[in-house]
DNA sequence: CTGAAAGCGCTTACAG
DNA sequence: CTGAAAGCGCTTACAG
């Protein structure tokens, strides 16, 4: 009836709590004799080493977390947010360690609700390291965190490995050309870049590098800051082309966006100022999912393994919590993958 | 240096660990003198409690889980399961107590994969309950956790209550009346439902009720069988009207889907065999998501309030594990976004 | 190779 | 109202 420990296991063997112990652990110190019938009556029995005890004794949770700074309403409609999960999770189900999940509404003027989530995971001895998303300027995570002394990720971010923390870097700039060159090959010469929020560092990391490569290839461009929503990217869309003529100079003949959400809500956007894709206007994502896949037209994009970045973080951490030296990774470029509202720009006859 | 600890804080004040345990949980047995220098004590010193000591002694881990078995390339993009995830966080976070989140894949022919995973949860004592998502028809899951004793919810799900589980039961038929009565009121007359995934207990529900008040309001339908994806939303979508005229009696001049990617996977198929939306064919969605709003046309949708679901789903759980009895929970009914994709039927000459 | 013992940081009857 | 003590289930030096 009651639950079986190593202490039953212990008696029912006649030995030792230490040798059940050692046994169960794979460690030197019994005969493989004794092991055996310690295994074997511990998988009869169905034993399963208690979770607390075990980080008690070991100071180790075996766990990590992850806290979403991000409105509820929003966080279901950004499969970039479910997709790195799942890549984060197929390593951390392989090393037998566990994801906490904690999702909180950036509280609008005050402080951070998140910090209070790290100090408190770390306080509680909770989990061994955290993944942190969407690192910002002056972000007041890195100093926390080296406060706490908690071993972190930041994933897909821009930070220099210290003590106890790495990043997961993009290559942005690898990306940016990606994007410029296919958009320069096509013959557009003027290009707008729709960012998600301005503060993370590597929406500045991305504009800087668009900018860089159009300028040398002889393109102009234009940056416009929205925030990730499908409702803001429509409504910027719409702000940045008002007025403009399509057969204006300055008329840009290809818009990006920061990610899928806002594509598609430029997609709407160009419907209404009745633009047509990619006839009068070229529109490429930096993020793929199924909603560039369906929309109409369907919409080209980067082919960015968001799975493999949740791999590679959780790897890397976990290495991290291990006591290996922290090392940043460095991702690979993504390749763009053509879809129909990619198109090639019709000289006007006034250029 | 050392982590500040009870035992750390009874020493600087002078006091006995039990004095200072009793005061930092708001127990009787201290006075309130003591109890206020305590606690100003352990808010300066920054104390937290060792959640794997508190869970030691009181068998209480202050997490629940969650065991998504899904495909991970898939899972990004539901919205569906992002949505539920916030809504139960919000309570989680109110509470708190902890999310403990796996994705597995789940094994093509062989046992169930998450299985190993409640039993190992429950085995190590890691959460106290657990949420379940996707029952189907004999869930193996239900003699499972009974087995264990782990408290859990069925999320939108038909199960009864047992002594230590309960659910969030939908209410299909509700929402098929919706639907139905929306489509008959526009002359529909003949309409399909591609349902999701057949083995699920809440699509046999949602069939069948439809079915039902299809019939009661002189509507024939016809079921097709998908998977929730938009890929197969779309060739089912083909199979279904494949070699049919539209001005035939038995062509569906609606077609509902059991979520937001198959209907925009229809959209799609309906696009490639030029038929028009709503014009010839309208289109209804049984969940509702940024997909739904962006696509062209908007799709018609259930407002299914999924964070709700995920709230009364998380709260309920928490009753359960606090011993509370267990009793089902049954959602409101969802009222229908009307959006361009729902179009009367234009009657033809023949009828 | 094995056993007795201390310790991880908390909670909780039980005496005073 | 307060203190000394046992216990939760594990791990890990330390003796034998």
């Amino acid at each position: 009836m009651a639950n079986v420990t190593i202490a039953s296991l212990a008696q029912q063997l006649g030995m030792s709590k230490a040798s059940v112990s050692y046994a169960l652990n794979g460690r030197s110190g019994v005969s493989e004799e004794t092991r055996a019938k310690v295994l074997s009556l511990a998988a009869e029995l169905g034993w399963y080493p208690n979770s607390s005890a075990r980080a008690l004794s070991q100071s180790r949770s075996e766990a990590v977390g992850i806290v979403l700074l991000r409105d509820p309403a929003d966080v279901g409609s950004e499969p970039f947010y479910m997709s790195v999960l799942a890549g984060i999770e197929a390593i951390l189900g392989e090393r037998e360690q566990n994801l906490m999940l904690r999702i909180v509404a950036p509280e609008t003027g005050a402080e951070r609700r998140d910090l209070g989530v790290y100090r408190r995971w770390s306080g509680e001895g909770r989990v061994d390291g955290v993944l942190l998303f969407d690192e910002c300027r002056n972000d007041p995570r890195a100093p926390l965190l080296t406060e706490l002394a908690l071993p972190c990720v930041w994933v897909g971010g821009a930070h220099g490995a210290t003590a106890r923390s790495a990043a997961t870097s993009v290559d942005q700039s690898g990306d940016a050309l990606t994007v410029v060159e296919a958009l320069s090959e096509r013959g557009h010469r003027r290009i707008a870049y729709i960012s998600g929020l301005a503060q993370l560092e590597h929406e500045r990391a991305r504009s800087s590098a668009v900018e860089k490569h159009a300028s040398s290839l002889g393109i102009s461009m234009v940056v416009v800051a929205s925030d990730y929503t499908a409702a803001d990217g429509e409504m910027a869309t719409i702000a940045l082309l008002a007025g403009l003529e399509p057969a204006a100079r300055d008329f840009p003949t290809a818009l990006v966006y920061g990610n899928d959400l806002m594509a598609v809500g430029g997609l709407s956007a160009l419907k209404k100022l009745g633009l047509s894709v990619p006839e009068q206007v070229s529109v490429v994502s930096w993020d793929d999912s199924i909603m560039c896949q369906f929309s109409s037209p369907p919409v080209a994009a980067l082919q960015r393994d968001i799975a493999e970045l949740g791999r590679q973080s959780a790897s890397l951490l976990l290495d991290i919590v291990q006591g290996h030296e922290p090392h940043n990774v460095r991702m690979q470029s993504a390749g763009l993958r053509q879809r129909a509202s990619l198109g090639v720009v019709r000289r006007h006859p006034n250029q």
